[in-house]
RNA sequence: CGGGGUGUAGCUCAGUAUGGUUAGAGUACCUGGUUUGGGACCAGGGGGCCGAAGGUUCGAGUCCUUUCACCCCGACCA
């Protein structure tokens, strides 16, 4: 290609609202343009990055036998009635109708549809296992796309499903495509990370995600030091502490607190150490038809993970209570207490089981009780409730955890038989009997990766494409036009890469010196050659984007040289 | 969906408190010339329904009402 004839509109200036170095960049140098609110386009240079990706896709998906399909955008809303999501997905689905009044759903995934291609086509356990993914364009009417590409409405994604007749080859079908994400990172040129996940209200188990590592990550994850275990911090565990602080001893009684009302009062006062006070975390609960209040409690060295509190209950969402509404079921805000209180729904930390000498509320204003002993409780419930803290220990190894932030870019996990029943999705068995698919789901973010990778490889001037995505790979930039002999030259090498099976754009624009490398900057092609005044000393000039180093080298080595780099 | 902000040239923004020539700057664009190693210079030029609708007024980019869009914080996000 040539910049003189290229559609690669940059600008000087970034637009307003612009935060993200993707977002900034990729919008800067020309890559994509804005449409409405989380809607881009993408220009000639946006494009090209994008089949780069799918390209890497492709071939690591055909290396593990999934086959590639496309599913119609439009989806009909049945499907969507029939697995329940219509409800589930809310205002995020896009519906709209035709002209016979049918209501329809542009796509925001594709499980539904998958499951209806495949059922009643796949009908025999010999038939399986099967994997099916498509890379289209996907859309989720977001409340709030934001940062560009990394969260907008319309977006392409890879999303496969494979279907299995066992638990068993799911299992073994997941850690392929584990492995396979992990390769197509890796040749993306990423530093990622893949942890363990929430899977959502959709169900299912096994869920990882694949983590782009970036301070504008919108997750935070939480990683260990010395081993391969990483979480996000919505699903992480750690390690039973074994060094606890030494057990005070206080006689099982009510005492008089007045005004003690937080946890640091509560140590204070006590002079113990947090751990061994009981925080009690009222929230009302949601669910589809009702609404409860529901009280967690933890240690009080420890904080509520709302996501696993959300998932103790199998509510929908968990919202703040006010004291007076506490007050209208009977609770005392500030004292609240398990012992003597059995009316409202309760959840135990799991690490609680067993816990002694602890100081709890006592159900009665400026009480508590101290010394006590939960163990003493009926019927109580246990679940994972805390939110692991930086400095925990893995509760893989001796190593602890510590915060870092990730960009998602895949989300994989085990669906079971969750949407093959919902739409009676079955096959024969060996036994001649009908069962669900087992299945699994396997999601990438495509254009989010771009911005992932900006985000990632960048620097004040602009883009630093990996080779794996770089829309080209050489820009040979001829200083002067003019110059008969630079322009000869550039054209010489141009048309010799290029024969060569070279991605190489020439920037043959009358323009000066430093405009076409601010230009070259901002695009961030992995190498750019530069032809201009050293040549007639013989020698050009090769700009590694990635170092900012300007290497000299002879004419006659120029072709060889860039081959060699780009090896 | 709650709170806040912004809409004026392709882009970034002045101008709006206090209504009054022909609505401005920078940048980008076109023409000619000079220049050619870090977004150059000189001269000339094109480009605007001041987000939209309604209203007040002799007169509205500016005041009032309604509305739409975009952005930020939060909630939400298989």
């Amino acid at each position: 290609m040539r910049f003189s004839k290229a559609f690669i509109p940059t600008t000087k200036e970034a637009p307003s609202d612009a935060v993200l170095a993707s977002h900034i960049y990729l919008t800067r140098a020309g890559f994509v343009a804005q449409v409405a609110s989380g809607l881009y386009n993408y220009l000639p240079l946006g494009k090209r990055v994008l089949k780069k990706i799918e390209a890497i896709i492709n071939d690591e998906m055909e290396r593990a036998d999934a086959q590639e399909v496309e599913l119609s955008f439009v989806t009909p809303a049945e499907l969507w009635q029939e697995s329940g999501r219509i409800e589930k997905f809310g205002k995020e689905l896009l519906r709209l109708r035709d002209r016979k009044e049918n209501l329809f759903v542009l796509g925001p995934t594709h499980e539904e549809m998958m499951v209806n291609l495949v059922r009643n086509r796949v009908t025999s356990y010999k038939q399986l296992p099967l994997n099916l993914y498509q890379i289209k364009t996907k859309f989720r009417d977001e409340a709030r796309p934001r940062f560009g590409l990394m969260r907008a409405r319309e977006f392409v994604m890879k999303d496969g499903y494979s279907f299995h007749a066992t638990a068993e080859d799911l299992d073994r079908e997941f850690d392929a495509m584990e492995a396979a994400y992990k390769r197509i990172l890796e040749r993306l040129g990423l530093d990622f990370r893949i942890v363990e996940a929430d899977s959502g209200a959709i169900g299912g188990s096994g869920s990882k995600e694949l983590m782009v590592i970036a301070d504008s990550g919108e997750d935070t994850i939480a990683v260990c030091d010395s081993c391969e275990y990483g979480a996000n911090i919505e699903a992480a565990h750690r390690r039973v502490i074994s060094s606890a602080p030494s057990e005070p001893s206080l006689a099982n009684e009510k005492v008089h607190t007045p005004d003690v009302r937080t946890i640091n009062d509560l140590a204070d006062f006590f002079k113990i150490d947090p751990h061994y006070t009981l925080k009690a975390v009222a929230k009302r609960a949601i669910y589809e038809e009702s609404d409860e209040i529901v009280i967690f409690y933890l240690r009080g060295s420890d904080e509520l993970q709302e996501v696993k509190a959300v998932n103790a209950v199998a509510a929908l969402e968990l919202v703040d209570v006010t004291e007076e509404e506490l007050e209208a079921v009977g609770l005392v805000p500030g004292f609240i207490g398990p012992f003597g209180q059995n009316d409202i729904t309760s959840v135990f930390d799991s690490g609680l089981k067993g816990a002694t000498a602890m100081i709890t509320g006592a159900n009665e204003r400026d009480y508590h009780m101290s010394g006590a002993d939960l163990s003493a409780l009926d019927g109580v419930t246990f679940a994972d409730l805390y939110e692991v803290k930086e400095g925990d220990g893995c509760p893989h190894c001796d190593g602890s955890l510590t915060y870092t932030k990730g960009i998602e870019v895949g989300h994989i996990f085990k669906l079971g038989t969750t949407y093959s029943k919902a739409l009676k999705a079955e096959f024969l068995n060996d036994q001649g009997r009908a069962e669900p698919f087992e299945m699994g789901t396997y999601g990438m973010g495509v254009s989010r990766l771009v911005a992932a990778v900006i985000e990632q490889h960048h620097d004040e001037k602009g883009c630093r494409w990996t080779k794996a995505t770089a829309p080209y790979q050489v820009n040979i930039m001829v200083s002067n036009i003019k110059d008969e002999a630079q322009l000869e030259l550039g054209e010489t090498l141009y048309s010799r890469l290029k024969e060569s099976g070279v991605e190489v754009i020439i920037d043959d624009r009358k323009e000066r010196f430093g405009f076409k490398m601010k230009d070259a900057e901002l695009i961030g092609l992995p190498y750019t050659i530069i032809i201009g005044k050293e040549l007639k000393n013989g020698k050009i000039q090769i700009f590694d984007r990635a170092t900012l180093e300007k290497s000299d080298v002879q004419v006659e080595e120029a072709f060889e040289t860039v081959m060699g780099l780009l090896k």
